[in-house]
DNA sequence: TGAGGTAAAGGTATCAGATATCTTGGAGGA
DNA sequence: TCCTCCAAGATATCTGATACCTTTACCTCA
């Protein structure tokens, strides 16, 4: 009699229930790679609609288990950090402590980082480090020159690079996923950061020489120094945006 | 002549493009809590089927940003870790060493997390963290005695749930999300790591009396010495979960 | 025999039109 | 004043169809 399955108030929505039964065999049974069936099959496997399917697979989608592609079956997805990148933007945009709570995040994730990359890294893992330390230095350009925009965003690129190459280097999976969702936030944060570090008498060659002196440590496989060095090397750029913004702070009321 | 728009090979789906225009939106310009317009209007607007939108609008739910529900317009929703657990909850399950991967992320993330609740806890906070203690001393029960599957899953909770009021104690926002974010992949390594610790001749009394001592340091407002109970505490959790893991491993492995 | 092109089959993307149910707010009565 | 009930607006889901993409197997030609 009832051809449509409509959603009760006290159950969840149809989608949304194939959503999490999906999610469970996801994450339970399935490997990433192995695809799910056509939706066709799944609508028929769930006695729903074919548009009821798409909606539950629009969700796993959203939350970055599936991959869809057109033409395609649905592929179980390698578990990436991109879902916590949302979040930490928010976090950020939202609320204007947001900065410092990411810092001091950074603070207690980096040491160890860095503690693990000297202990463990392997050749190539150095390698990656050294690489994004020579782009620094590559589009540092002369000192005392100004930089081009294009010049500041590949440095700060290459600057959040090596820092994700730490991570990476330490062997701790979700170490290296969770640089990778910081790295949108932290380009941003560096651009307030550096006009902090400049107020502060500081150029980017001290910048450089703080990264070189934590990959020194690190290829000596001194835990412990290298933990220091990055300790040292965070504290100041909480220095640098703690100056940048208290500027930022002061500018609108100026000569008022 | 074309009624439909139909997804381009190299361009993203209409569902996709308008979730990405929505995402940028919410977080750029809408706070959370206020409302989008109607899936009708939103139609009219993108010019594509109400269907597209609602494609588009579960993927934003599935990433965290919206809130849907019957009769009445999506609501932007406040950021939490919940797109983090996924994550964890996957890496976990894939890969067998992802255990002992995030009780290193616990070790830095929980010494910060102590150190920072000690220097800023404010009563509502301790009185939560002591709140959860005590929780556990309820359902510990007497000393020898075994407990009920429903009595350790209540000990388990409150164990990561005076986790969880340290971070939220600590102030920084980041920290409480992903603490609970972590809240239910660290529930399910309780399970196992309280095999090791009976093994290794302790009790849950002794779990007990280390978060007490934790607890003091930090109603001390003792940073350091907090950080220091943390670090040990959760250096003991590690090697419980080592034990219990080289148990496991001589045991036969099912396969599908 | 092998290489390249092509058409069919299977899959997703999207549209259109309808019905069911829930939420909210206002009209009307006790 | 307060409660009840109904209508309007919103989402949830279904059915049926078309367009486009991907894969594969087949067929042709060198």
């Amino acid at each position: 009699m009832s051809k449509s399955v409509p959603a009760r108030a006290d159950q969840p929505t149809a989608a949304g229930a194939v959503a999490e039964h999906l999610a469970q065999m996801i994450l339970g049974e399935l490997t990433p790679g192995s695809s799910l069936p056509s939706e066709a099959a799944l609508a028929t496997r769930y006695a729903v609609s074919r548009l009821t399917i798409r909606e539950a697979v629009k969700l796993l989608e959203g939350r970055g288990l599936l991959e869809i592609a057109r033409g395609r079956k649905a592929v179980v997805r390698e578990p990436d950090g991109a879902a916590f990148a949302d979040f930490l933007t928010s976090i950020i945009r939202y609320d204007p402590k947001g900065l410092f709570d990411l810092v001091e995040i950074r603070l207690s994730l980096e040491v160890q980082s860095a503690t693990l990359a000297a202990k463990r890294a392997n050749r190539a893992g150095i390698a990656a480090i050294e690489s994004e330390l020579q782009g620094m230095r590559d589009t540092a350009g002369a000192p005392g020159q100004p930089m081009s925009d294009d010049q500041e965003l590949s440095f700060h690129t290459h600057d959040v690079g090596f820092h994700e190459a730490v991570a990476l280097a330490s062997g701790n999976r979700i170490l290296g996923f969770l640089f990778e969702a910081m790295a949108q936030p932290l380009r941003e944060g560096f651009f307030i950061s550096r006009r902090g570090h400049e107020k502060r008498g500081h150029t980017r060659h001290d910048t450089i020489e703080a990264h070189q002196r934590i990959l020194d440590c690190i290829k000596a496989g001194n835990g412990r120094a290298a933990a220091e060095a990055m300790r040292l090397h965070i504290k100041d750029t909480e220095r640098d945006i703690r100056v940048a913004l208290s500027q930022l702070a002061h500018q609108p009321v100026e000569h008022s």
